[in-house]
RNA sequence: GGUGGGGUACUCAAGUGGCCAACGAGGGCAGACUGUAAAUCUGCUGGCUAACGCCUUCGAGGGUUCGAAUCCUUCCCCCACCA
């Protein structure tokens, strides 16, 4: 059995650990755990490094269980955030779960003979504990100094906007998930973000002192882009696992648009595929650049993982063709089935006929506002069917239906939109 | 509880009675160039309007004034020190 260490270390997926035992302790299989915030009904690109060190794990034949933050993600965990973040209805929590359960289920095994992947909600324990409870039974084993050093924590105290006891407490309730998890199920490790290392430490501090136990943490990097952007955003948006957030054209051509610089390190991190062929992308950006290989790769394995063959199918004609030749010699049925489950809109006929161009494309929501149309259509930056509006005062022609059914709508490059008469 | 500092658009940050829809930077959007890259250059970046212009916005409310983001007042929130 391969150590999932050395995997993590030669696929840039590594950035620390607890202990200088933690080779050795993986040499056996062991119970670990990753935490995800239930922040909102789907995952994000930005939880994949999480995400592909769990299965690395399971694939080395370890256990690996997902936490869903149900009790965490009421309080907020203010490591890696400048601000407080607003707190979450219990109800919202409920159906962000399962949002997440489905997501993971994509990823993970949860059916595997030996070492099924499994989810819990730390809402189920620590839900049940009173205030009072928790001090005397908890809090009792956290000293202030260690809680104060922390980074986060000092972070936040020296800034401008300081921080509620509800964020500073976060920490002893992540200690405590992992106290309850190692009682429970033998869960011995954890892996997070490098932001997560003072929770991670806080947990397996903990579990040293009233279990005499070692437990260990493993932190993996944050990924940035060569232009030092935080990994996963889109023009400010995140690019959701849910193919109602993200449509497959979308989520497949963010990775496509990756930079040269990013993809190599993007394909150990994000893929399964072997070093060697990596290697040989490598070669091709170095020597072809222009062709993309290595980004179409990348966004290839990715998406058929997250979306599956159909998925991937329906994101690569809609690219073909977008990125290829006119569209006038498609049809109704050829441009649906190219924005199937992309983003779409349907509006009666007597919103699109023979109105302006700019107001079409507010009622779309391909704009926000007129002001916005106005300006996009200035700038020479809004296409009907793939050509440019040369004017605020062009309408939509009866001509520019096709077939009576569909229209293109397009913003710039790449922002598409499909609009469907009713 | 006391004293002092602060709350400005997506973010940071100027502005301290009219020239402020509000300098500047970042971000974002669009255009050019290109390889659906990077870098660079250009325009835009509260709402409505073809435009003149009108409307809403500077923590919240009230007030002074011909006129306020700017002055007064009450309240809310944050920071620092003291208790």
């Amino acid at each position: 059995m391969p150590n999932v260490l050395d995997i993590l270390k030669e696929r840039g997926l590594f950035d620390n650990v607890t202990s200088e035992n933690v080779q050795q302790a993986l040499n056996s299989p062991v119970t670990v755990y990753a935490g995800f915030d239930p922040t909102s009904d789907s995952l994000q690109v930005g939880n994949f490094v999480t995400i592909m060190a769990l299965c690395h794990f399971q694939r080395c034949g370890h256990k690996v269980i997902a936490v869903v933050g149900g009790a965490t993600g009421m309080i907020g965990d203010p490591s890696g955030k400048t601000s407080e973040r607003s707190l979450l209805s219990i109800e919202q929590i409920g159906v962000n779960q399962e949002g997440i359960k489905e997501n993971l289920s994509r990823f993970l095994d949860f059916k595997h003979p030996k070492a099924p992947a499994r989810i819990v909600n730390n809402h189920d324990w620590l839900g049940q504990f009173s205030f009072i409870g928790f001090l005397r039974d908890v809090g009792k084993h956290f000293r202030m100094g260690a809680m104060l050093g922390k980074e986060s924590v000092r972070t936040r105290l020296d800034s401008e906007s300081g921080m509620s006891f509800t964020e500073f407490s976060y920490q002893m309730l992540q200690a405590y998930d992992f106290l309850k998890l190692y009682d429970d199920l033998g869960c011995t490790f954890q892996i997070g973000g490098s932001d997560q290392w003072g929770n991670i430490t806080a947990g397996t501090d903990l579990i040293r002192k009233l279990r005499a136990v070692e437990a260990y943490g493993v932190t993996l990097p944050l990924v940035c882009d060569s232009t030092g952007q935080k990994f996963g955003k889109s023009a400010g948006n995140a690019i959701y696992l849910d193919h109602k957030k993200t449509s497959y054209y979308d989520f497949y051509q963010f990775f496509v648009r990756t930079a040269d610089a990013d993809v190599v390190r993007f394909l150990k991190i994000f893929t399964f595929l072997p070093l060697d062929e990596i290697r040989q992308l490598e070669e091709m950006v170095v020597k072809e650049p222009e062709k993309r290989e290595a980004q179409k790769r990348l966004a290839q394995e990715i998406t058929k993982t997250v979306h599956g063959e159909n998925g991937l199918k329906v994101a690569l004609g809609a690219s073909a063709v977008l990125f290829g030749e006119e569209m006038d010699e498609l049809h109704a049925e050829d441009l649906i089935s190219i924005f199937a489950n992309v983003p779409s809109v349907e509006l009666p006929i007597s919103r699109i006929v023979n109105l302006p161009a700019i107001d079409v494309a507010v009622a779309a929501g391909l704009c926000k506002s007129k002001g916005e149309a106005r300006r996009l259509v200035e700038s020479g930056g809004l296409y009907i069917n793939n050509k440019r509006i040369d004017g605020i005062q062009v309408v939509i022609k009866p001509s520019d239906i096709v077939d009576n059914r569909v229209v293109v709508l397009r913003s710039g490059k790449k922002t598409y939109l499909l609009l469907k008469i009713t």
